[in-house]
DNA sequence: CCCCAGGTTCTGG
DNA sequence: CCAGAACATGGG
C-alpha cells in the first residue's frame, strides 16, 4: 500500500540525505543499515534513498487520504525542489567563506515543514542537543500523535495538547519545555495566534506574534519561519551562526544574500558544526 | 561532580 | 537596559 515517487535533480549532488534530513532541521528521520531515511512528515510514513540524479520516495499513505499526486506534490514541496539552489550556490560562492562552506556540504535543503511542527520542535531545541530533541520529539508524537501505518505516529495537531497539564506531558521528559509546549499547543488552538496568518504579515510582525508564546525568543521564532513558513529571509541566531558571523564576518554578512539568508545559513551551519578547516574558535568568549 | 547542549526567562544591579 | 544565573534532562 506505498506509492514510489522519483524526482530528477540537476545532479548528483543536489541533495545529501544526510546533510539535509539528519542536520538539526527535521527531526523525524533517522538512517537505515542501506543508506536509505525513513521517517514521518505531513503525516506521512517515507523511505527516502538516492542513486545517481534520482530521488525516490516511497510513500506509505493511510488508504484513501491522498492520491499519488498529492503525495508527488507533498514531498516535492517538502526538499523544496521548486527552488533552483544552482543559482543561489552561485550567488554566495560570490563571498570566499560562502564558497568553501557551499564546496563543503553542496547537497545541503532547505526542508519545507508544517508550521505547528516546527514550533514545537525548536521550542524543545533550547538549550537541548540534537540526539535527545530527536527523543523527545519521538515520545511527543507516540504519546499524542495520529498512529501509522507501519507502527509509525503522525506530528501532533495542537488540539491533541491543547489543555493538557506539565504531569501529562511528563513522558516526554521534556524538562522545562513542557510548559512551553502547551502555551503553543494552547494559543495554536484557541486562535490567539495563526500559523497560517502569519503568512500574511511582514518578517519582523510574524516573529513578534510567534515571541508572544512562551518560550519563543528570537531564535526558535526565526527557526519557525524559516523551517516552517519557508521565509527564507530569516536567519536564527543559534551558537554556531553567532560565533560564524563574529569570527568570520567582522564587518557583517553580505547584504546581497539577505533576502535568502535562512539558506545561505543552511551551509554556512552545517560547515561551521563539522568542518575543522573552517577553524572557529569554539571556547573562548571574552 | 563538572560541563555542555540549534535559548529563554528571571533576577539583581 | 544588561550580565549572570536558573531552568530539566542525559551524555561525556
Amino acid at each position: 500500500m506505498s506509492h514510489i515517487l522519483r524526482f530528477s535533480l540537476p545532479g548528483p549532488e543536489a541533495i545529501s540525505l544526510p546533510d539535509t534530513l539528519d542536520c538539526g532541521q527535521s527531526f523525524r528521520f533517522s538512517q537505515n543499515p542501506d543508506g536509505s531515511f525513513s521517517g514521518v512528515a505531513g503525516g506521512r510514513f517515507a523511505t527516502v534513498s538516492l542513486s545517481d540524479s534520482t530521488l525516490s520516495v516511497e510513500c506509505f499513505c493511510r488508504t484513501g487520504e491522498s492520491t499519488p499526486a498529492d503525495c508527488e506534490s507533498f514531498w516535492r514541496d517538502y526538499f523544496d525542489l521548486n527552488r533552483d539552489y544552482d543559482v543561489l550556490k552561485l550567488l554566495f560562492s560570490s563571498d570566499e567563506t560562502m564558497k568553501k562552506a557551499v564546496a563543503y556540504c553542496p547537497g545541503v535543503r532547505l526542508l519545507r515543514q508544517e508550521p505547528f511542527e516546527a514550533l514545537c520542535s525548536f521550542i524543545i531545541s533550547q538549550n537541548n542537543n540534537i540526539p535527545r530533541i530527536k527523543g523527545i520529539i519521538s515520545r511527543l508524537c507516540e504519546c499524542f500523535g495520529e498512529p501509522l501505518p507501519g507502527g509509525q505516529f503522525a506530528f501532533p495537531i495542537p488540539a491533541a495538547i491543547a489543555g493538557k497539564t506539565v504531569e501529562d506531558l511528563a513522558p516526554l521528559r521534556s524538562g522545562f519545555r513542557a510548559k512551553y509546549l502547551l502555551d503553543a499547543a494552547e494559543r495554536v488552538h484557541n486562535g490567539s495566534i495563526s500559523l497560517c496568518g502569519l503568512s500574511r504579515l511582514s518578517y519582523d510582525d510574524a516573529r513578534v506574534k510567534l515571541m508572544e508564546i512562551k518560550g519563543v525568543g528570537p531564535k526558535v521564532a526565526d527557526c519557525v519561519l524559516l523551517y516552517g513558513m519557508a521565509r527564507v529571509e530569516s536567519l536564527p541566531r543559534d551558537v554556531w551562526i553567532k560565533r560564524a558571523l563574529e569570527q568570520l564576518y567582522p564587518e557583517g554578512f553580505p547584504e546581497e544574500f539577505a533576502p535568502v539568508a535562512g539558506i545561505a545559513q543552511q551551509y554556512l551551519f552545517h560547515y561551521c558544526r563539522t568542518c575543522p578547516e573552517a577553524g572557529l574558535v569554539v571556547k573562548s568568549e571574552k
